[in-house]
DNA sequence: GCAAAAGTGTTGAAGGTACACCCATGT
DNA sequence: ACATGGGTGTACCTTCAACACTTTTGC
């Protein structure tokens, strides 16, 4: 994994001046963490410091500058890689931010989000020549000031994250292979924010028809709960418009 | 209108060489149209032929190249009106295509959404410099071939068109000030290509409260029928995220 | 009167929410 | 035994689709 690109929005640009418009590519990154002392998840996020001006020193999204010959998609993948160290399951076109006055010079920034299983987040910790000092995870609602305007895109991306859990799939790039109905369905809460109804969400999922059972169950003190696996051959009304050619097409 | 960028994708670019991303804004403008000997509205898109390589001679959807000094939003509405002469009733981000063999040099592309009102739609005949040799009008279900992969980018807006319709009240944006719940519903209907049920149609408008009854009727060889006007004071759950500063922000 | 579209009423199916209740385990 | 979460049953309510029916105009 080499550095091939340096942070967004300003230094180590591609091209020297201010007089072309650099395209820049972030990712929000969600995952999920159980706080000590609670069993509940909530979401978080991954958040790199700046080394340089403009901003220095304030939390931003990773990212870096797009390269000549990948497309958005790749550039998305390789910067996230590169400064998190993580893997996500899913990843997908959030919106191209182009603002004039949002960085001192002319960045067009094209922002992904992505979700990283909670057990693949902490390889960022392990991880090989990440940056570890500048690099932290945050509360997605509790979030300080960030650089440029990467406090409304979060906002933006927490409502497509919410949006989205509602009529696609996309929990299970929060779970691992095999999960309890009570544990897909605190992935639920901890995005929406609140409780649902155990009975009811269990008829949800079940008449979907998204859920392979296993026969397996996880124990604990009290009644085991039987895992379940997704049905990997059900496609929802999920990404929409027709597939154009392979990678790089809008998912929803 | 001072044309101060030339058509996307390729020629008179800002920059000279091939050793840089450039920018382009494009917009796939939805209009109405109603085919002689029918009265049933159909949904129609502005196309314009390329005058020079790649793709010269084919189709193409309107754009140019975004300017260092402009947001993402303002270029679509220039080079809109630059192409074409209209002016939109609505415009929206739809997405940013980037993959890298699209165009034989480097671009990466912000495509944008529109809706032009069928009266006004009428302007680019009499428009100001617009080059109307080559602006035409296509059925959006019956496209030739087009430049680029804009075969696929019209599809996936009209999925993006389709999708709205049902839950904000874009509608509007093709309707004059006052019309009739039945002209209401043969937006919907273009749209959405097929037949509503005219009594379910309008309990569920008039449910919405989205609605303002005028004391006017449009009359005909029947009864006549009430005129309404959009209450512009409901805001539906339409542009989802905070709206950021102003401008260039996402609408959905 | 008749055709045609405007507008109203009614019914049944489907889906969501609330909540009572039983089941199976660890302690 | 009892606490805890797993899992089932059910009643209510809202929304939506289908379609019969009445109203008001032009011809």
């Amino acid at each position: 994994m080499t550095r091939t690109s340096t942070l967004p929005e300003a230094g180590g640009a591609p091209a020297s001046a201010d007089d072309v418009t650099r395209v820049a590519v972030s990712t929000v990154i969600f995952s999920l963490r159980r706080p000590t002392g609670s069993d509940r998840p909530t979401v978080v996020l991954p958040l790199v410091r700046r080394t340089r001006d403009p901003h220095e020193g304030q939390w931003a999204l990773p990212g870096g500058w797009l390269d000549i010959a990948e497309s958005l998609d790749a550039a998305a993948s390789r910067t996230l890689a590169e400064t998190t160290g993580l893997a996500p399951s899913h990843l997908e076109q959030l919106y191209a931010f182009g603002a004039v006055e949002r960085s001192p010079t002319r960045v067009v920034s094209i922002v992904y989000w992505a979700l990283v299983r909670e057990e693949d987040a902490s390889t960022m910790l392990t991880g090989a020549d990440v940056d570890l000092e500048n690099v932290a995870w945050f509360e997605a609602g509790e979030l300080p000031p960030l650089a440029f305007d990467h406090n409304e895109i979060v906002e933006y991306a927490l409502w497509r994250l919410r949006n989205k859990v509602g009529y696609s799939r996309i929990a299970h790039g929060l779970l691992p292979d095999e999960f309890t109905l009570a544990e897909l369905r605190e992935v639920y809460e901890a995005i929406l924010g609140r409780r649902l109804d155990p009975a009811n969400f269990r008829r949800q999922v079940e008449s979907s028809a998204t859920l392979i059972p296993t026969d397996d169950f996880r124990t604990g003190s009290h009644r085991p709960a039987r895992l379940y696996r997704y049905n990997r051959d059900v496609e929802l009304a999920d990404r929409g418009p027709v597939r154009v050619h392979g990678a790089d097409d809008p998912a929803r």
